[in-house]
DNA sequence: TGTACATCAGTGAACGCGCGTTCACTGATGTAC
DNA sequence: TGTACATCAGTGAACGCGCGTTCACTGATGTAC
């Protein structure tokens, strides 16, 4: 049984990994201590060498989770060097019936819109900070200074995603993924004529 | 005490109102059923002589929710008979702060967007339906046939009103707000130039 | 209209269950000499 | 390098609690005559 310092650091990890995976998939509700630590091969009663509590878990996991998928993400968009190009791979990347499918390594703003919109003010604030960085982003992928056009992009895409996420219809989900994106891609055509 | 059969009614109603107000303000999985019966003035046990399950509940309040919603959000776009004026009528109201502030008497579908998208497929679907409603009743105010900018429009509007939800800065959620707004309305107005 | 009785909405105690958290214990780890 | 000891990551039983659901009971309601 290993009780080293760096399987103790390993296990941390591998236990926020997990969280962080469960909430995007499941929702922050969903995490209970002991089922979570059994899904990492540990008992219950070793949660509180890692955390204090259930909800400092969760605010870490919420955090690890908004990270892993603005790398992702960033990862995605990264090749292409003229802004056009970066753009419709971010939006294609962003809308694609794969990130729809896939919450659990998917952007946790999406996953997580309207349970953090209840949530205490100091989650609320990390995934502000995130939705942020979005719309940075996405102004810079867009040539828009003003940013009008970022928060109306941005907007879009997370509620496409969502709203692609409820539908059971596979056609009319696609749909508004296919939608949503000529829009995005659309609107920094234009963006960049108008120049 | 009551026990006739109109009073059965009239509680049976009271339960779901305030489920369905609760769902919208606290989660779906929020609803727990002693306190749901203490908060209309009754006691637990009760509960099954209207509902079969809790489970049972949160479907039909969801259905409230969302009917909820939709009766109110048509009273407030009905008064203008031009398309054009009822649109923004329509969108003012639904990205206002006073919509954003009191989610338990807003749209279901915003408020619990990404809850219901891991919920069980027979939940899905009743809101999907909504969905479809919102996009129809978008696509006329758009005088939008093909749907796409009815759908990029729903797509943004869900989206801005739970990214300003979220969001702990006033300023920065009231921009959001205002932004997509303004966005939808000029949506429209370029649509009706076109034709 | 009045009476006798069945119905059934609402009550509150009780159930089994899963939860977050605590704690005494274990044995490998890592350190002091 | 080897030994003796303190540390501490992980274990699993136990706790108190709130939950959804069941059920025997109550008394007003509504019906049959």
């Amino acid at each position: 049984m290993g009780h080293s310092q760096a399987e103790k650091a390993l296990n941390r990890q591998r236990i926020l990994e997990a969280a962080a995976a469960q909430i995007r998939e499941q929702g922050l509700e969903s995490i209970s201590v002991g089922k979570l630590m059994q899904s990492v091969g540990l008992t219950h009663g070793g949660f509180y060498n890692h955390f204090a509590s259930r909800s400092e878990l969760l605010r870490e996991a919420l955090e690890r989770a908004l990270q892993d998928a603005e790398a992702h993400a960033r990862s995605r968009s990264r090749g292409p060097s003229r802004n056009a190009d970066a753009l419709e791979a971010y939006v294609r990347s962003y809308l694609s019936r794969a990130h729809r499918d896939a919450p659990a390594s998917g952007c946790a703003i999406a996953a997580l819109l309207s349970d953090v919109g209840r949530a205490a003010p100091e989650l609320r604030g990390t995934v502000e900070q995130r939705i942020e960085g979005l719309i940075a982003r996405m102004a810079e992928l867009l040539d828009d200074e003003r940013r009008t056009s970022a928060i109306v992009a941005v907007a879009a895409m997370v509620g496409a995603l969502g709203l692609a996420r409820v539908m059971t219809d596979r056609e009319r989900s696609d749909a508004v993924l296919r939608t949503v994106r000529e829009f995005i891609v659309e609107l920094g055509r234009q963006r960049r004529a108008d120049d």
